[in-house]
DNA sequence: GTTTTACTTGACTGATGAGTATAGGGTTGT
DNA sequence: ACAACCCTATACTCATCAGTCAAGTAAAAC
């Protein structure tokens, strides 16, 4: 009844890495180039493959197109995701949340990523839903499970932790942000770290216990 | 010595309404499909004009792109940039400003504009550079200047006025917005009053005097 | 009327790229 | 050995599209 087979197949087996290299290839021209200006041709050159491999894996190149997205969503946000927090230290865990999303939001990968998604807007809506769970949508999440531990712990008084959290994070998204996404230029790190701190402030003594 | 020949040329002269047409379709084309996926010919065909005539306009694609980017852009932030705003009364002015601002970030158009810059990231720096100048850049020194005149008033008390401005616009750039640009839908707008006093909240919790 | 410029039509070139066909070589289980 | 499957290489079809050419029509200045 299932279609996955445990039992060893008759034949060569499929090259795991193989498709490794394709996908690698592929996410690295999408989101440098775009959807429309890669080509599965240059694709499947660069992963030293012939195009036939790659249609073999990937039935279309929009289907290609939706493997990486999914398969480069995934690991993205996991050093943002995993960091300890100690509800007893706001300022030390809000600066420690505010640096790596801070880090994550000035990735050169992570900001392709944006701009790829935000270019095919309506255009794979579930590629777009995929993006939004693991992504934006995450991490405000893991922040307002931790907003609710320090409210928890009296250490800061938070009515929507969900809301905070998104205002916390979106403080990131602001002008400097929107430069980096056009393609204009990253501000001066020192620049960033005041930034930071300014928005640290301001949301610790709007929500101070 | 200047180009623009203020006298009245022989043979026929250029119809401006055409002109607008070409820019208006090719506008709402680019906006709507991106730069790859619109054709000359089908913004040709929608303005009513010969694919000749738009090559007479514009010297290539690239070139009719760069204009309706310039075109949209002036009068895009207008009612925001317009407003007034009393220093006295920074509830209201800010409560002003915050629904005149999410009220563009929500308008379909917009949405569209910026869905497109992102998108065409890296390709056309000047157009980039021109759509920030003209708007995000324009919205925050907007604002600053206005935060600069409650602080002189003695009604806010704010160290950093365009880091403020920034941060009061950025909190209306997060998860939401992000949901919108992504296609995925806007929310339902009383959630979106509700954010708005929120931020508003915050931000004078954090700026009173 | 003549010239000059704007505009149209339609066909054309040249390039690019998605997806297919085919035939052959490689690697595995039986 | 043989069948079944993976992979490759090359060549192909078919469609789209940027940009051009040529020959003619429309409207304005002179």
């Amino acid at each position: 009844m299932k279609a996955g087979h445990e039992t060893t197949r008759r034949g060569r087996p499929r090259d795991p890495e193989r498709v490794r290299r394709v996908l690698e290839a592929a996410a690295q021209q999408f989101t440098q180039l775009g959807f429309d200006r890669t080509s599965v041709e240059s694709v499947a050159l660069a992963s030293g493959v012939s195009k036939m491999t790659v249609y073999s894996y990937f039935p279309s190149k929009e289907a290609l197109f939706d493997a990486c997205i999914e398969d480069r969503c995934s690991g993205l946000f996991d050093l943002f995701l995993n960091a300890e927090l100690d509800p007893r230290d706001p300022h030390a865990a809000l600066l420690r949340v505010a640096t790596l999303f801070l880090a994550l939001m000035r990735d050169d990968e992570v900001l392709a990523m944006h701009r790829m998604m935000y270019g095919s807007g309506g255009v794979h809506p579930e590629v777009c839903r995929a993006f939004w769970d693991q992504g934006p949508q995450h991490c405000i999440d893991h922040l307002a499970s931790y907003l609710a531990a320090t409210d928890a712990a009296g250490t800061l008084r938070i009515p929507d932790f969900h809301r905070a959290a998104d205002q916390f994070l979106s403080m990131f998204l602001g002008g400097s942000h929107i430069h980096c996404l056009l393609g204009l230029g990253k501000p001066d790190p020192a620049e960033d770290i005041r930034m930071l701190k300014a928005n640290l402030e301001l949301f610790l003594r709007a929500y101070a216990a």
